[in-house]
DNA sequence: TTGTAAGCGTTATCAC
DNA sequence: GTGATAACGCTTACAA
């Protein structure tokens, strides 16, 4: 590889000019050298050592970024995935790439440790954010720069991006209630998944603004499998049929899926007998029979705004908004219909 | 962050002595400075600077990965987010780290090769590879090192894992066999996918094999889409029903989505009526109605013996073996039925 | 056994 | 305008 000594000597100056015009603090240098610089550098293939600019410069331009470490196939990591991939976008774009590392699953702190203490990332980016966030904690104590996809203790002060669950399902309710729907259920997350609460607060919202009564019976909380789902529906098949409800929304797709897969064991026909609403727009929900209607995250988007926080995070500010919420959009498909 | 000059300074000693005692060039300090100096590096937090370090080294211990580039809702990407997350954690497990970089669809060269000019990563991981990869010809032409998962040119010496894509089918085919079947067909990628050929290979032997005849309307090749599935079977159901097939094999689980929905269009019951097994093992197969027996690629074990080719691949040389073939797992779900 | 100093490829601060 | 040169944090001859 050729080094800026390389172009200083074939161009017959010095490594300060040719670093000079290359960073094109050009101001002062003459025409003439700059044009004969240049023509070197492109001649020989020069490029400067990323490495070296980088002790130099006391930066890496690397963010780090964790999986999630799940088992294998027990998947449905669909929006991490896509998250993942257009985080690397959005930071190429804008001069930086992500070095990706995983972390047991118990104790993340120690591999953020590391990375900070070798000074391998600039910045870290979060994602799958839970309440009291320990790596939020970690990074906000050792005053590392961090931005993050998803919320955490509201009173904790840093920059985050996320989803507006709240609008979301709010959105997807009222377009139940649309449809002719009053009795609406939904299940939840349980209640320490602030994500889960968020999108809960939407139902509560359509379902109070249409003047429709908020049933306890109706809002069913369970984890993120499809299980949960299947659980949810028989439970509100046992209620007296003029009691069931007609429509309900799903805290995820995942979730989504169990409820459409008891309706098929109980013998009703979703989209018909039955409306069910997703979250996440897994690949999935487009293959299932009905296929799912749900809410697709904007990640492009999110990755986008995350990196516009970048420069004022490295530089020890908080961005202007420091927190920025991002609508889903619902993608109607076949699994809801008039009701009756 | 401590430097090296701040653990010499407060130990008391040469930063030279401190270099080789974290360097575990140990043998020939006193094991006093040693134990003074492990110690002040222990109490100050001091953590080698990687950048420094890898000036120094002339390396970087990156490898660089490029990411599909996939238009969000066209995903079923799940076997290469699988890798990527698996060929992080093997990295890890080695002292590496992946650096992640997108590349427009047409033209990922340049990508490479401004990553290779500034030096930024050790090597690089490819996957999706395809006949007479353009990427894998420059790397060879540039003599960077790489490791590949997925084959190319077989005629270009590089060291590769791949998945059995021969055995897997094959295996797939006897067991619809084994099952009773006599009429089997394979809806194939096209002629220029060389992963396709493979898994094609692998029908065509246990055919053979059994003493079957290969008929040519009983292999039909289409692109990675639902619809290649789905205009297969409907080709085959134009035959006279004694000459339709009972059961076949799909080069992917998105082809064989579209094979069970025509099967649906056409009031057959999949499991009974027709037997389906597809290959990835997508999240979606588990969902189907019924569920989709399909091949799972062993994602982790090639991650793992990626990984232990690198080593080899930066001293220059090629490993020992240069190549490893992984069988895939046959998953049994519920779209297999006896024929009759 | 330990310290001095050169060097990795840059950028930036000075003189000239 | 341009060129020495120090500095970034580390490793490693070589000298002491």
């Amino acid at each position: 590889m050729p080094t800026i000594k390389d172009v200083a000597r074939e161009a017959g100056v010095s490594i300060a000019t040719v670093s000079y015009v290359l960073n094109n603090k050009t101001s002062f240098v003459s025409e003439e050298t700059r044009r004969q610089v240049l023509e070197t550098a492109n001649r020989i293939g020069y490029r400067p050592n990323a490495t070296a600019r980088n002790l130099q410069a006391n930066q890496t331009r690397l963010i780090g970024y964790s999986w999630h470490d799940v088992p294998q196939n027990q998947p449905m990591n669909y929006v991490m995935d896509t998250f993942t991939y257009y985080l690397a976008q959005a930071a190429e774009e804008n001069g930086y790439h992500v070095l990706t590392f995983t972390h047991p699953r118990g104790k993340p702190t120690p591999s953020y440790h590391e990375l900070i203490l070798t000074g391998r990332v600039d910045a870290f980016v979060l994602a799958g954010t839970v309440a009291d966030d320990a790596r939020i904690r970690f990074l906000l104590d050792e005053k590392y720069p961090f931005i993050s996809f998803g919320r955490s203790n509201p009173d904790w002060d840093f920059a985050w991006v996320d989803t507006d669950g709240t609008q979301g399902v709010c959105e997807a309710t009222r377009y139940l209630i649309e449809l002719g729907h009053r009795r609406i259920a939904m299940v939840a997350w349980p209640e320490e998944s602030i994500t889960g609460n968020y999108r809960l607060a939407g139902y509560l919202q359509a379902t109070r603004e249409a003047g429709l009564p908020v049933l306890p019976e109706y809002i069913l909380r369970g984890e993120h499998t499809v299980e949960s789902g299947r659980s949810a529906l028989a439970q509100w098949w046992a209620l007296p049929q003029d009691q069931r409800p007609t429509a309900m929304v799903a805290v995820s797709d995942q979730v989504a899926i169990g409820v459409m897969q008891q309706a098929e064991q109980l013998g009703l026909a979703v989209g018909q007998d039955l409306s069910v609403v997703g979250f996440d727009d897994t690949p999935v929900g487009q293959f299932l029979r009905p296929s799912l209607t749900t809410l697709q995250q904007p990640i492009p988007e999110i990755c986008q705004a995350l990196m516009k926080m970048l420069g004022p995070v490295l530089a020890g500010r908080l961005p202007e908004p420091r927190h920025i919420l991002l609508p889903p959009r619902l993608i109607l498909r076949d699994s809801c219909g008039t009701v009756g």
